[in-house]
DNA sequence: ACGCGCAATCCTGTATACAGACGGAACTCA
DNA sequence: TGAGTTCCGTCTGTATACAGGATTGCGCGT
């Protein structure tokens, strides 16, 4: 076994599973593909136990398909469960959302949501947003609705909140780096912001429906995104997740 | 598939899966409590690879917790938790009824949901139910719900719901078996019913918002019956994962 | 008597060997 | 020439062997 530190750490089966995962996100292997697991061997380097592991573990998180035969397949998304997953997300956050609001948050815990919504207000407030805001905006962006989930106390809503998100594109900052290439970008971050700015707003009322409704309207801001970038499909090189869509989109 | 041929037929990986989760779900693990690798072999009487693979699907599934140690404990679950996986379940059916209503649903596709429908109106109109009546409930009510998702026509959304189901006491029929013990009982299923027809109505009539409160008020049902069950905790031999509640409950 | 340290034992994570099954290709017969 | 059958190769599912590490218990020292 190799003695690079780095890679010690973790366990064989967590980096076979980042490996593959990569190698799926990435577009580099065709949905519907046959994965081997002696292929998935040679990919990653480690023994067949952990790489089974690995392939199991990403079957639960729905970038698989168990053949009836047995093995696995890189599974093929239609347009249409793009767009349900990015509904759902919404439709779990607003949840959370409504649960951190019917069931109070103290200034306390709202103060690092405040922070991080700050934060943004920095990055999006730049009237030509550089390439690095985008990215430092993803990684802010990640952040503040991790903390949102966390406020509902939920640990199950947290769970499949998760769940959702790790779904090809429906992760909230999916569609981000996509954008910095559209004419569109800013407003969208702008409106993207706004709907943070309520949703703390309406958590710290206590009003739940309204916390729940524009986490809705937050998450469907990704379908705009989807279908903007679907129409500018020069950026396809910035979504290498595309190629997992079964037939091309419609324009 | 029948259980029995099953026994021959499937993988010792399902074989050993199910096993221990009854195990689990029969609250013959105490909360918390290691499971070791070894322990389950003796138990599923299969070897370590395939019971390691059916820990990992446990796991993922929501019974087991991994500990960073290494290996896996039975998860425990607060009150709180057992409520918020009964509310998510319904937002989701909610979701997936809101889909079905506003994508519309042909009378062919509607039918089996109707005859379903007009089975479980025979056994509810029994005026004692019987315990048997009780036990095809369950079967037809799970019936019901699952046509009711696939109508939603949404692979990730059923997907997304059957997780949540898969929760201790998230399941649509989890507490029905220690209704039959309750005086409330046959209420209880005539509300249930009415939620049945009344989602059914708002979808044929494309209803999106009144389809999805029905299931949202539907799933609240299962809240009512824990509390109850909880409050005669006589019955806990009907309720036996009751076992992976961290606290006792107050009364 | 109590705390700390060491050692032994168990356990997990990983690798590999083996058997059964599925699929594909080639050959034979009609 | 086409279709069916058989054989071979490859792959998955399962079992087991091995090494590193964690935990527990005991003994020794203070």
């Amino acid at each position: 076994m190799s003695d690079r530190d780095s890679e010690r750490s973790v366990s064989q089966t967590v980096r076979a599973q980042l490996a593959l995962r990569d190698m799926i996100l990435s577009g580099q292997m065709r949905s519907g593909e046959r994965i081997s697991e002696l292929q998935a061997v040679e990919i990653t380097g480690v023994s067949r136990t952990p790489v089974r592991l690995a392939l199991v573990r990403l079957e639960d998180e729905g970038l698989l398909q168990a053949i009836p035969s047995g093995g696995f397949m890189v599974k093929a998304f239609s347009e249409r469960d793009i767009l349900d997953s990015i509904e759902l997300r919404g439709t779990l956050e607003g949840l959370a959302a409504r649960f951190a609001a019917e069931r109070g948050a103290s200034a306390r815990q709202l103060e690092p949501l405040k922070e991080c919504l700050a934060d943004i207000d920095l990055l999006v407030r730049q009237d030509p947003i550089s390439v690095e805001a985008f990215s430092a905006y993803v990684t802010l962006n990640a952040r503040f609705h991790a903390l949102l989930n966390e406020l509902s106390g939920s640990a199950p809503a947290i769970r499949q909140i998760d769940r959702a998100a790790a779904m090809p594109f429906a992760s909230p900052s999916a569609f981000v780096m996509a954008q910095s290439a559209l004419p569109e970008a800013h407003n969208i971050l702008l409106i993207a912001q706004e709907h943070h700015r309520i949703v703390i707003d309406a958590i710290e009322n206590r009003e739940g429906a309204r916390a729940e409704a524009i986490m809705r309207e937050h998450a469907r801001l990704a379908v705009r995104n989807l279908r903007l970038a679907l129409r500018h499909r020069v950026h396809l090189d910035l979504l290498p997740a595309l190629a997992l869509l079964t037939s091309a989109p419609a324009d």
